[in-house]
DNA sequence: CCAGAAACCGACCAAGTTGACTGTTTAGGG
DNA sequence: CCCTAAACAGTCAACTTGGTCGGTTTCTGG
């Protein structure tokens, strides 16, 4: 938002790199050293920028912050449309859909994610902040994985609610699997709930699997 | 393990008091303020002691976390053996064991344990810790729940298998809901996660549903 | 009863963290 | 070209946190 406040006065483009130095230092900092140890120091050495720099852009920790979370949603939806547009006529689009959604769930973002998911659990300002960049994130995933399902209508009942327990079944596993170094397990809970997905799908007039 | 250095000299009542006190201070800052608000002075002034009190019996923070972590550990097994004993005889057995796994997931409890959880992630004393008791844990509660369900064997693989998913689906669910709070859909998440349970376990020649 | 150990107390200290402050460089309109 | 404001640099003080240390009280075995 400190950029924000004069939006007509075009940023130069070196104070532009900057910015972004600081917060994907932050989100590096977040994945690597977790919230706590996610100190403005870190930040700042992370990024090779200047205490006063640091300050400049983002005048506290609250706002950087804030401004991390916007920046992790954005990095996340792009990285999910890309995975996405790798996606060409899948064999089985049930179990593409699947494997995507389950790709955003494993990766160091995500883990980022929970940091701050967690943390905002005891700090107001975060989960305001939080809860509306994810729910953006949440029905962006939900359209992208309909138009790999190849299901019309992203908002159809019966698709949101088979999308919301996998959901829920992937970020238990993410979460499970941020200290369990598993693939094994994670090939196979992958398959049990493409499995389950599918056959929630199933009562759709929609055809999901060939 | 600062109390097991002379397993065989009976602490005294007052001592055991006192750490008690410490360890549910510590688990009650957890839960109120998050793990990184949990400062030794909040703790001790949750528990109300003294400074020299808390160094006593907890030499360093880190120490105190790890009891902390047993603790924890050993409220939530109780907690969850004192619900299952509660049950008698339920109509539904099925949906009796999820509602059990759903309730140990939901409460205050849990909120602390995944606030240890994402702190082990760049810990790695913290993680070795949690995965030994979160393991026991586990064993724990497959035991309890076959009990529940008339399931004669905790290890079969059919009841592994869709137990696991099961408590993926609950662990991310419980999640989501350290920020959201949204009993409806809790009930219509445990509703779904229950049926598919069930049809899970239907392949199984033992009958889990009347 | 008493000596020694365990339990407890609270002031003190060193390290780390935040953000406030002053000075310097760079950009871009006039 | 120049001048103003933004961008950046580096230091400092206030505060917090974890841990130390000497002393005091409370048990407990002999």
């Amino acid at each position: 938002m400190a950029a924000a406040d004069a939006p007509n006065v075009p940023l130069q483009q070196r104070a532009l790199r900057t910015r972004a130095k600081i917060l994907d230092a932050t989100v590096e900092s977040l994945v690597d050293d977790g919230y706590t140890a996610t100190t403005t120091a870190r930040v700042q050495e992370l990024a090779g920028v200047s205490r006063g720099a640091l300050i400049h852009h983002f005048p506290s920790k609250q706002e950087l912050l804030m401004d991390a979370v916007a920046h992790l949603a954005v990095r996340r939806g792009r990285w999910f449309t890309e995975q996405a547009a790798r996606l060409e006529s899948p064999p089985d689009r049930c179990a593409a859909g699947m494997g995507l959604l389950w790709s955003t769930m494993s990766g160091p973002l995500f883990a980022a994610a929970t940091e701050l998911w967690v943390a905002a659990r005891t700090d107001d300002t975060l989960r305001d902040a939080l809860v509306v960049h994810e729910r953006r994130l949440g029905v962006e995933a939900r359209t992208v994985i309909a138009e790999v399902l190849g299901e019309p209508d992203p908002e159809d009942p019966t698709f949101r609610a088979a999308l919301d327990h996998a959901l829920q079944t992937f970020r238990g596993a993410a979460l499970t699997a941020l200290l369990r170094d598993d693939a094994r397990w994670e090939r196979h809970m992958v398959r049990v709930t493409t499995e389950t997905f599918c056959q929630m799908m199933d009562h759709d007039p929609q055809r999901t699997r060939p």
